[in-house]
DNA sequence: AAGTTCTTATTAC
DNA sequence: CTAACGGTAATAAGAACTT
């Protein structure tokens, strides 16, 4: 007893749009979407959050714009606001890191908390979870859902379960009845792609993870490489990795998409240089090992040139003189009209 | 042959 | 009728190139 870890997982409810519902009470029950601009329809983007009321007529995260306006044009449609976002993500955090220091942000809006040496048993670790919601909507007016188990994968998995406005806690005798029957992309790192090889590997249409059970180690290794083997511990509702806190940044980018596709050198260049700066003042002064410079065409071919070479960065002068040229590649290679271009350096 | 660099694919939020 | 699809970042695998 007391062996295993206690690990909670918080996620904020429909993060963006509850924020504008709480800054806009008036738009409370009503279908609310942010996201990028739909213009009639029009728009690029993709749907950053709706809330719930949107979610009744098919519109999720992911989703593009001019798709959810079709579901529903009469949704109110905010841009994103992302300074006010990332203020009240800090508050957030700062409420939850009292409860242990021993906490992993995974994105504004979620985190991964080690709180195996707060409490002795997972009636304990319930009552913090409690706490933790109560002290959030103190705080900032927002709920949130926590999952509590004995590792990240459960824990998420259990929060994703308590949404909205909820908690649970999945005790280590419970995991395996609790997952048993899932789909089996609710395993973190199965996308669609991953999902589709298990399904013909399973020769069943709508695999759950008690079926994927099936498939010895070796198996999922010599189908999905490394991560098959993670997988095989996964669908057995095991899951060691730890609660990390301070995840040092590996790559600094920017990307930018056309409002229309276009081979306007100019045009293209001048966007370039402006992400190059941006990108500048985020690394500046920071160790860089390489750049990549993406682009996309218009019809989604995506391609990067990548160089190797350390420096500092000190000026944007030696960027734009590697980068530049890269950029120029993709424009001679092809005909096509460019879509997105991106500019990132990787650092250490 | 090994080590490094470059490119693509997949996933997640 | 079909396609529609941002921005940022990590990780893995394999190809291509160097030493």
């Amino acid at each position: 007893m007391g062996k295993s870890r206690k690990i909670l997982h918080m996620d904020m409810d429909y993060f963006f749009a509850q924020i504008e519902e709480r800054e806009n009470p008036q738009f409370k029950g009503n279908p609310l979407v942010v996201g990028a601009d739909p213009k009639k329809g029009k728009g690029r983007g993709v749907v950053s959050t709706c809330n719930y009321e949107a979610r009744k007529y098919g519109i999720k995260s992911g989703m593009p714009i001019s798709r959810s306006y079709k579901l529903a044009p009469e949704a109110i449609f905010l841009p994103v606001n992302m300074s006010l976002y990332k203020k009240v993500s800090d508050s957030v955090f700062r409420v939850a890191s009292k409860i242990s220091p021993e906490m992993e942000k995974v994105s504004l809006d979620e985190a991964y908390i080690d709180i195996t040496k707060k409490v002795k048993n997972y009636r304990e670790a319930e009552g913090v979870g409690k706490k933790l919601k109560r002290e959030i909507l103190k705080k900032e007016k927002l709920t949130c859902s926590i999952g509590v188990s004995k590792n990240k994968m459960m824990a998420k998995i259990a929060c994703e379960l308590a949404k909205p406005d909820g908690i649970k806690v999945v005790p280590p005798g419970q995991v395996t009845g609790v997952i048993d029957g899932m789909d089996l992309e609710t395993v973190p790192g199965i996308g669609p792609k991953t999902k589709k090889l298990l399904k013909e590997v399973l020769k069943k249409e709508n695999p759950k993870i008690k079926d994927a059970l099936s498939l010895s180690k070796e198996e999922l290794m010599d189908l999905l490489g490394k991560r098959g083997g993670e997988f095989y511990h996964k669908f057995r509702g095991i899951d060691d990795s730890s609660v990390v806190e301070k995840r040092k940044a590996k790559s600094i980018g920017k990307e930018h998409t056309f409002q229309k596709d276009t081979r306007d050198s100019k045009e293209i260049i001048k966007v370039f240089k402006s992400l190059v700066g941006d990108v500048y003042r985020q690394a500046k002064d920071k160790r860089v090992k390489g750049i990549t410079v993406v682009c996309r065409y218009e019809d989604f071919e995506t391609h990067t040139k990548q160089i190797s070479f350390e420096t500092r960065m000190r000026s944007k002068e030696l960027f734009y003189k590697k980068s530049v040229p890269l950029l120029l590649k993709f424009l001679m290679q092809s005909n096509k009209k460019l879509r997105l271009i991106g500019f990132r350096v990787m650092i250490k």
